[in-house]
DNA sequence: TTGACATGATACCATATGGTATCTCATAAA
DNA sequence: TTTATGAGATACCATATGGTATCATGTCAA
């Protein structure tokens, strides 16, 4: 088995899977409905959600006979440690990020 | 061509590679000196290293038959800018991780 | 000049990955 | 109950990926 890190960046690695995670940050979906928004098979969608759930990003919630998939914010927190490691590098750029964030909350 | 943010998502996505930019993070270094580091051919090192300057994570510089592999902080600007579509849900880890910066720059 | 050394490049291999097609199962609806 | 529908699973395919082996090239040193 991988490390969550590590299933965590694999999952982000691809740019269907994140389109898939910015779209469910608009809200839960079933595969049904996340399938119409890509040009490729259910099978396919729900191989990229299964990767997306071994990533920790994404839960499954059965409902009868279909299955939300809901963003779980964090998942990406083990990306986010990682990141933390490179401190030094990249104070300007977390600042802008954190300044946003702080208007955001008003 | 891919977008930077893709080969970005993709250079991080390997462990081996993942380690190579933390231990640059530490300090420049050559081929053969990162070679030294792992438990692989000089070639491997050498197409981990093509994938994370395609991701703009590094820098290479030629001097003399050397080549020094210096880390590019800015390379890691756009993960964070596709990260900071998430705001609204990662507030209390990325102000976590701010605040440590702050205790940091003291 | 000549030899040693750091690197670049390419052919090749095994496995992983992203996709389709297809079959099955469970549940909703008639 | 019967039928339709959403989803799970698997076999299969083409390509990408991570690795080695090997050869070529440029540069430092004797």
């Amino acid at each position: 088995m991988q490390t969550q890190i590590q299933n965590a960046f694999r999952a982000l690695a691809d740019p269907t899977r994140r389109e898939i995670v910015q779209i469910l940050a608009s809200g839960d979906m079933t595969i049904a409905q996340l399938t119409d928004q890509f040009d490729m098979t259910r099978a396919a969608v729900k191989k990229h959600l299964n990767v997306l759930s071994d990533g920790g990003l994404i839960t499954v919630e059965a409902r009868g006979r279909e299955r939300i998939n809901r963003l779980e914010p964090n998942g990406l927190a083990p990306i986010l440690d990682w990141f933390s490691y490179f401190d030094q590098f990249w104070d300007d750029r977390l600042n802008n990020l954190k300044e946003a964030i702080e208007r955001n909350k008003k």
